[in-house]
DNA sequence: TTGTAAGCGTTATCAG
DNA sequence: CTGATAACGCTTACAA
């Protein structure tokens, strides 16, 4: 049994001498209330310590103010600039942000999308997993807004924000072959993700167009580790590749950790590397990795801008972003 | 004007042809229901998507479920790494994270306690920054559980988390000189925290017993580039040092990074590093960084024990936290 | 501009 | 075990 201590608009009316409406017009912006019942319970708000109750006007309004934003890994250096930016720019907005973590398991995105319905969430956003499409349903039902982020496309939820990674890809394929490079390849995970295949397909179009083969590796998920056995398995090989496409930053730092260290490669005079993401160890001295930069500032930007919409300005809607290319010293020449 | 269309208790009571109360007491756990009734219940929920709202629920038991986190600079790696550990285990407990983000400004904290306050989030976890005291005594009178993670020791919020470290900086003193090191220096940043003046301070207690003296520069704040700045600043010392300890892994990359690249030095050969956090980039082979680990763990484990406790079990709690060393090549010998 | 009164979706209390 | 009824703290017609 928790004390109730908190203040509510009933004791400060009392205090100031005035009606709970009184109060309750006070802290609602473009409410009428004179300057000087204003001023009288503003002051008597001071004094007791008095905070709107969210939970209750969320009730009434049937607008809680919290946007529920649902991810996983979120320790990993991209997903947690990510949430940065989103929480950020959605507190600006003047709503908060909920954090429900998933993990691979089945139907976790789907508890993670029930908790929002449960705390009456005005909208979701989704940057990690697939929800089952009944459940996504239920949310737009119920007139919750969905976002989805780099996520699969034949979802129908209202807003989608994709990159072009298709065309990410193809750039670096081209990029590889005016270094000169002779035999391509692609470290991916198993993770199969639409973004992640996306940068595949790209890059072996674009190779493809340009007469290269392209050896691709698949292997765990998108971290470090990975990238270290990916490079194991590419660099033993006996056309070992001189250019490497990695799906993410993490499997670069990995990959390029493993090829100088233990196979004694020098980047980019005998292997040229690129990777996904620019998060902030792809421009550490020890990397200076040649990589595509999320732009992780308008993903949030375009997701609170809709967010903020009106009802009926806000129907589906699906946004392709455009991954800016920052040239480091992992590719020859550039 | 947003679409209201939640399903509600009523609806589903009608559907099932039983009461309200029927359909509140089936979803509350422990609650008595017969088999019959139950199943009805749950059918008509499940047919029409009902799922309680915790909003309302929240205002008449006067416990919302919510805890709020209170931290700045989240796409750090230490920092994300613990709100993972956080964020998980709560939600494991049956809670629910409300995330806020803060920066440096004056008062960021304070506003942020005030969004829990509204919120009616049953406790706040601040882990970044120091609330002013009137405002934590608010919280506190108000019912609202404030825990205190590597914070200032002198707040009076009922729980506070904190690791010794004191006794790291001491550790690292001593194993610096084990490895023969002669000139000790410490690298720290601006920002002054209680923790990292604590590793500071026992760094050169230590040295001092050990009757060496320490050179110590302060820069910016606790990052990779700040790092950078340090090794510039003191490795273009007369009385260069051959043995840094960096206040956070971040700091110490960017040591390292400017010490190999810039001055052409080798580790741990010419100069010995160490760090504090273990951020995941530490144990990466460009780094392998030697390093006291931060507890993300069982800091998380504490609190949301704490939380889950009754309300008169959770008073005025401190607990110390050990770091453990991780050893890897960054000093000789080990 | 102000106050009164109704209602949002719950849960707790109390008879039955 | 079940159902009515009264809160919880707020917003918002509606009337004054």
């Amino acid at each position: 049994m928790s004390s109730k201590v908190f203040v509510s608009a009933q004791e400060v009316a009392e205090r100031a001498g005035v009606s709970r409406s009184a109060v309750s017009r006070t802290f609602t912006p473009g409410a009428s209330v004179s300057a000087s019942t204003r001023k009288r319970v503003l002051e008597a708000a001071e004094e007791l310590g008095y905070h709107v109750n969210h939970l209750a006007r969320g009730l009434m309004r049937n607008e809680s103010g919290i946007v529920c934003l649902i991810i996983s890994d979120v320790a990993t250096p991209y997903r947690s600039a990510l949430l940065r930016e989103l929480t950020q720019q959605l507190q600006n907005a003047g709503k908060i942000a909920m954090l429900i973590n998933t993990d691979r398991s089945d139907g976790s995105v789907d508890r993670a999308l029930q908790q929002a319905i449960r705390y009456r969430a005005d909208a979701s956003v989704i940057l990690s997993g697939h929800p089952d499409k009944s459940i996504t349903q239920l949310c737009l039902r119920n007139g919750q807004r969905l976002v989805l982020i780099n996520r699969d496309d034949d979802q129908l939820g209202p807003l989608k924000i994709n990159l072009d990674d298709d065309e990410s890809g193809g750039r670096i394929a081209t990029a590889f072959v005016r270094a000169g490079c002779r035999k391509l390849a692609f470290a991916n995970s198993e993770a199969g993700t639409p973004s992640l295949m996306g940068r595949e397909r790209g890059f072996l179009a674009m190779a493809a167009e340009l007469g290269m083969n392209v050896i691709v590796e698949r292997y765990g998920w998108t971290g470090y580790e990975a990238g270290k056995v990916l490079a194991q398995r590419m660099l033993t090989r006996s056309d070992r590749p001189d250019a490497v496409f990695c799906a993410t930053d993490l499997l670069a730092c990995g990959f390029m950790d493993a090829a100088r260290h233990q196979f004694g490669l020098s980047i980019p005079e005998q292997l040229c590397i690129a990777g996904f993401d620019d998060i902030e160890q792809a421009s550490w001295s020890s990397y200076n990795l040649t990589t595509f930069a999320q732009p992780v500032s308008q993903i949030a930007a375009h997701t609170v801008e809709w967010l903020s919409r009106p009802q009926e300005d806000a129907g589906e809607h699906s946004i392709k972003l455009k991954a800016e290319l920052v040239w480091r010293s992992s590719i020859r020449g550039g």
